[in-house]
RNA sequence: GGCCCCAUGGUCAAGUGGUGAAGACGUCGCCCUCUCACGGCGAAAUCAGGAGUUCGACUCUCCUUGGGGUCACCA
C-alpha cells in the first residue's frame, strides 16, 4: 500500500455545469496526482438518468482543457480499468451488489419511493430516512418477489450497535455511531447504482488511492467504509475539502454572482487566473508569501497538509487581482490578440492603432469584458460639454482649453510625422511658444480627443489610437463647440 | 432537531507552547503623474467567549457561543 502509485480521480456528473468547487476538486485531485507522480483519471458519474444534459459532457472535457488538468485515463482515451462511464459498468454493480446480499450485507427492498419517508408510526424525533422495513423480509420470500417481477431496490445493510471511524488525511479521525446510519440505497430500483455505491465500487476497481472530494460526503464517508470493509477491500486515503461559500458564508449559489466556470470566462476572466485563484481557496503553500503560481508550479509546492478546514469565502476583488496580474503578465503579442478579438468588432470601419490600444490597457484591464465599455470614448464619438476641460490642479477650463487647441490645431494639421516623438515634438514646441506647460496642453488634447475626463492612457496615446485624420476631425468639431458656447 | 465538522484582521491565510502574531486581497494615506491606471512607500485592522493544563497559551483539554455540512431510488 504504501508503494502503491498515488492515483486521483475526479468524477463529475453531466450536469452541463462546471461549478467552481467542482473545478477546484479536479485541481486539488490533479495537484496531489502531480505533485506525487501519480496518475489523474476522469470518471462520469451518469448514474441518475433524470438529470443527464446532453453535451455536459464536452463541458467537462472542455473545461479540463482549458485548464490545463490532463487526465491520464478517462472515457475518451480509455485505461486499464475503463469503462469510465458509469452507465457502461452497471453489470459490475450488480455484481457486487448481489454479493452483498449473499453476504448478507444488503437486502432488496420493495418500497416505492414515495413509501419510505416518514409516514405511519415513526417517531419524528427519533426516526431518520428509511425505516427498514424490509430489512427482516425472508430472503427466500424476497427471491420469490423478485421473481415474480416486482420492483425491488438494494439497501445496505448497516449494523445496528458499534461505531466506525475512518482517518480523514485534512479533518483527522472521524467516528460516528453506527445507529446513526441509514440503510442506503445502493442499486435503484432501475439498475443504476447511486453515487454512495457507485463511488465505492469504481474507486477500488480504478486503484484510487485518494478519495478527493467536498466536506459534504464527510458525514456518509462512514458508510462508504463500511461497503469497503463488507466487500473486503483496503480502505483509501479520505482528502475532504473545505466547502467554498459566498461572502454571506452560504453554499456558493447564483446569487453570489458568477460561480462555474463558463460564467466566469463570460465575465472576462483568464483561465490561469481562476485556476490560481482556486487553488488558494482552502489551500496555502506554507512559510511562502508569494501567491501567483502556474499550473505546473503548483504541482511542485501542492501539499495536502496545506490543505485548510474552515470553509472559504469566494472573494471577487481578490479574483480580480489576480485576473490583473495574469494580463499584465501575458505576453504583448497575445494580450494584443486579445485585445483585437474585442476591439475590432467596437470599432467596426474605423480605423485605429491597435498595438497601441493594447499597450493603453495592458497595464488598466481587470477583465476582458470590461474593454468595450473602456474604449467606447474611442469607438465612437461623446457628447461635448465645458466641465470636460475643467481641472483645477492644471489650471484649466473651457476658455483656456479652447486658446490651446486653437493653436495647436493647425500644427496637427501639419504634422507629417503622427508618432509618438512627432507629436512630442510639437507639444514641447507650442508649449513653449505660448508660455504654457506641456502638461497643460497634453491635459486639454486629451480631453478634447476623448471627450471625456477620464481615459485610460494620455493625450498622445489618444491620439495615436485614433490616428491623425479622426483626431483631426474631433477636435475641429470641439473647436466649433467652445467658440459657439 | 439528531449526527458530523469548523472557528487567527472585512476576505484568503502563515503559525503548531515562549513571535513585536507573516504575507496577500480590499480599505485609507503619501509619492510618481496630462486624467485614470501601473509602480513604489506607509497605515489602520485578527487570535469568538469562559474555564482549565502549564513556569508560560493563538497553539493542548472541556464547556459556551457562532457558523457550516448532512439526514433522497441527487451526486
Amino acid at each position: 500500500m504504501m508503494t502503491r502509485k498515488v492515483k486521483t480521480r475526479f468524477a463529475p456528473s453531466p450536469t452541463g455545469i462546471m461549478h467552481i468547487g467542482n473545478l477546484r476538486s479536479a485541481l486539488y485531485e490533479y495537484l496531489i496526482a502531480r505533485s506525487r507522480g501519480g496518475a489523474f483519471i476522469l470518471r462520469i458519474e451518469d448514474t441518475d438518468r433524470e438529470r443527464y444534459v446532453e453535451g455536459a459532457i464536452e463541458v467537462i472535457f472542455r473545461t479540463l482543457s482549458q485548464c490545463g488538468l490532463h487526465h491520464d485515463e478517462g472515457p475518451d482515451i480509455g485505461g486499464p480499468n475503463g469503462p469510465y462511464t458509469q452507465s457502461e459498468r452497471l453489470p459490475l454493480y450488480k455484481k457486487y451488489a448481489e454479493q452483498l446480499i449473499a453476504q448478507g450485507d444488503a437486502y432488496p427492498c420493495f418500497c416505492t419511493s414515495g413509501t419510505v419517508s416518514g409516514n405511519e408510526d415513526v417517531d419524528e424525533t427519533e426516526s431518520f430516512g428509511y425505516n427498514r422495513r424490509c430489512r427482516g423480509i425472508d430472503p427466500g420470500t424476497a427471491r420469490e418477489r423478485i421473481r415474480s417481477g416486482e420492483a425491488y431496490a438494494i439497501r445496505q445493510k448497516m449494523p445496528l450497535d458499534g461505531k466506525t471511524s475512518f482517518t480523514d488525511d485534512v479533518y483527522g479521525v472521524i467516528t460516528v455511531m453506527n445507529k446513526e446510519l441509514e440503510d442506503q440505497i445502493l442499486l435503484k430500483s432501475d439498475g443504476y447504482p447511486t453515487y454512495n455505491f457507485a463511488n465505492v465500487v469504481d474507486d477500488h476497481l480504478m486503484e484510487i488511492t485518494h478519495i478527493v472530494r467536498g466536506s459534504e460526503y464527510l458525514s456518509s464517508t462512514p458508510k462508504y467504509c463500511l461497503l469497503y470493509e463488507s466487500l473486503g477491500w483496503e480502505i483509501p486515503h479520505f482528502v475532504h475539502l473545505p466547502l467554498i461559500v459566498g461572502e454571506d458564508g452560504k453554499k456558493l449559489s447564483k446569487r453570489h454572482g458568477s460561480t462555474s466556470f463558463d460564467d466566469l470566462i463570460k465575465d472576462g476572466y483568464l483561465p490561469k487566473a481562476i485556476v490560481n485563484m482556486i487553488a488558494f481557496l482552502g489551500w496555502a503553500p506554507g512559510d511562502e508569501t508569494e501567491e501567483i503560481f502556474s499550473l505546473g508550479e503548483l504541482e511542485q509546492i501542492f501539499r495536502i497538509e496545506g490543505i485548510n478546514k474552515a470553509p472559504a469565502v469566494f472573494s471577487y476583488p481578490k479574483l480580480n487581482w489576480m485576473n490583473e496580474q495574469y494580463i499584465r503578465a501575458m505576453p504583448f503579442d497575445t494580450w494584443k490578440k486579445r485585445v483585437q478579438e474585442i476591439a475590432d468588432p467596437c470599432f467596426g470601419d474605423r480605423p485605429y492603432d491597435p498595438g497601441k490600444l493594447a499597450e493603453v490597457l495592458q497595464p488598466r484591464v481587470t477583465k476582458l469584458s470590461d474593454i468595450p465599455a473602456m474604449i467606447r470614448f474611442l469607438t465612437g464619438r461623446l457628447p461635448l460639454s465645458r466641465e470636460l476641460f475643467y481641472n483645477k490642479r492644471a489650471k484649466l477650463d473651457a476658455d483656456k482649453a479652447a486658446y490651446i487647441l486653437e493653436a495647436i490645431f493647425p500644427r496637427l494639421q501639419a504634422l507629417d510625422e503622427w508618432s509618438e516623438t512627432g507629436l512630442d515634438h510639437l507639444l514641447e514646441e507650442a508649449g513653449q511658444a505660448l508660455d504654457l506647460k506641456k502638461g497643460q496642453l497634453m491635459g486639454s488634447l486629451r480631453a478634447g480627443l476623448a471627450a471625456q475626463q477620464v481615459t485610460p492612457g494620455g493625450a498622445i496615446e489618444t491620439a495615436l489610437i485614433l490616428g491623425q485624420s479622426e483626431s483631426l476631425e474631433r477636435l475641429d468639431r470641439v473647436l466649433d463647440f467652445l467658440r459657439k458656447e
